[in-house]
DNA sequence: CGGCAGTTTGATGTTACTCAATTTAAGTGG
DNA sequence: CCACTTAAATTGAGTAACATCAAACTGCCG
């Protein structure tokens, strides 16, 4: 075992499943050493982390930067599940399955850290709380689907779009302090499109709407969010 | 504890969530005993049997009959999430969650058990088989959204539908033997329509299309499948 | 027979897609 | 600093898919 002059380990220990996880060594480890069955690697911004029905013996949970889960068709559209942020494990499932049914790419240069599957699951199996972090986050991740779900099947390209907004910028807030509405935003109107099943063109379309309106804006990756009542009323599921 | 002369608990317990979790009895029941933390209710079509964000001491498990997962908006309108066959549990979630995040109405005439949550929670945690069997059913149902998200966003009309009669038949070929590609089938247009995120009216034009090219025909509560081939290629998220 | 729920059909309207051209922004190398 | 390249965003015109509205039809049940 290592010991680390930089932190390397999960900075997102303290909190979610990584911290439950890690919490509670029983030999008191310093929050920068890293166990043995713990590693890491980076990824550059598009590249691809995970393959659909790849195996592996690790369970990955993104540490910097953000990533997307998706599935692609063989016509070559994809589509976006959901967007990793830091701290988000790629999925619950993963715990217990070894096999992904779905792709994860890097929207951002990203930090990823892999447990050894086997220690997390004697570590659940012997804690209930990590237990409990782990079906808390899964009722999390399912209740997203639903909702996308509900989203994609009864509302409209705008309703979608704000939908995302909205969705987005609440668990971007959980993780960091937002002032004046700007909220770090570094998705293209591609990934926008194929995380609400539209045209990239519809989408700018929409965005333009939006921007002259005086809702949200969008450029250089910050999202502006200006009316953000409005945004509310729009795409939120009510 | 009653004694009963009927099998009155689920009798899908030799197999699924439900097996796992009244299989292994200390005091080894006979398969129609009833334990004490178990209970039933019926409900009739159409019949609401869970509200969102109601609370419950239960976990809940089909035992007989379909039923529906669904949220719906102010605007009217629902979205159906999945259905529930013989043997699924309401959701996973519920084993951990006390609160319901959709609604769930009864399609057919249905029979329901209720598990109390903390008895069940205690033989999950003594018992890794149960758990394992539960990770099982969270990664099926979490899969199952995934792949609803994608036909959602990325399919027409015809492939949601095709989408749809594929997942659900190889649901209800797990469950029981089928003979010449005839399913039962209690969906009426609308659920077909709310579960696609599709009018009734457009639906209905999609399935005389079928009918019309010979692929499966719908009547009086029955699916025949006649060109299997051509529907999996149509409605296989390839 | 009348009433009702579900389905079918036609006519019309709207939303979002497709195709193609243009603009903008961000490098990159001379 | 300026051509040149490339990826992303924007805009317009035409089209396809699906929604909406309304009327007719079917089977079923009291």
């Amino acid at each position: 075992m290592q010991a680390a002059s930089l932190c390397v380990t999960c900075p997102n220990r303290t909190s979610g499943f990584c911290g439950a996880l890690l919490g509670e060594e029983p030999n008191n480890l310093h929050s920068c050493d890293k166990p043995d069955w713990q590693h890491y690697r980076m990824a550059r911004p598009g590249e691809q982390v995970a393959v659909r029905d790849q195996s592996s013996d690790d369970v990955f949970v993104i540490c910097d930067g953000w990533a997307f889960r998706y599935l692609q068709l063989s016509n070559g559209r994809r589509q976006i599940l959901n967007f990793l942020l830091p701290g988000d494990l790629f999925s619950v499932i993963s715990v217990f399955d070894e096999k992904f049914h779905f792709s994860v790419k890097a929207l951002t240069g990203i930090r990823i850290s892999g447990f050894g599957r086997r220690q997390v699951r004697a570590r659940c199996l012997a804690n209930p709380d990590i237990l409990t972090t782990l079906a808390t986050s899964c009722a999390t991740v399912s209740e997203g689907a639903d909702e996308l779900v509900t989203a994609l099947g009864l509302c409209s390209a705008e309703e979608r779009i704000a939908y995302l907004f909205l969705h987005l910028t609440r668990r971007i807030v959980e993780r960091s302090v937002i002032r004046e509405g700007r909220y770090p935003f570094p998705l293209r109107q591609q990934h926008i499109a194929d995380a609400v099943g539209l045209t990239p063109v519809h989408v700018s379309r929409v965005l333009r709407l939006f921007r002259d309106r005086g809702l949200v804006a969008l450029s250089e990756g910050v999202l502006s969010v200006l009316n953000p009542i409005e945004l509310e009323r729009i795409g939120s599921l009510r």
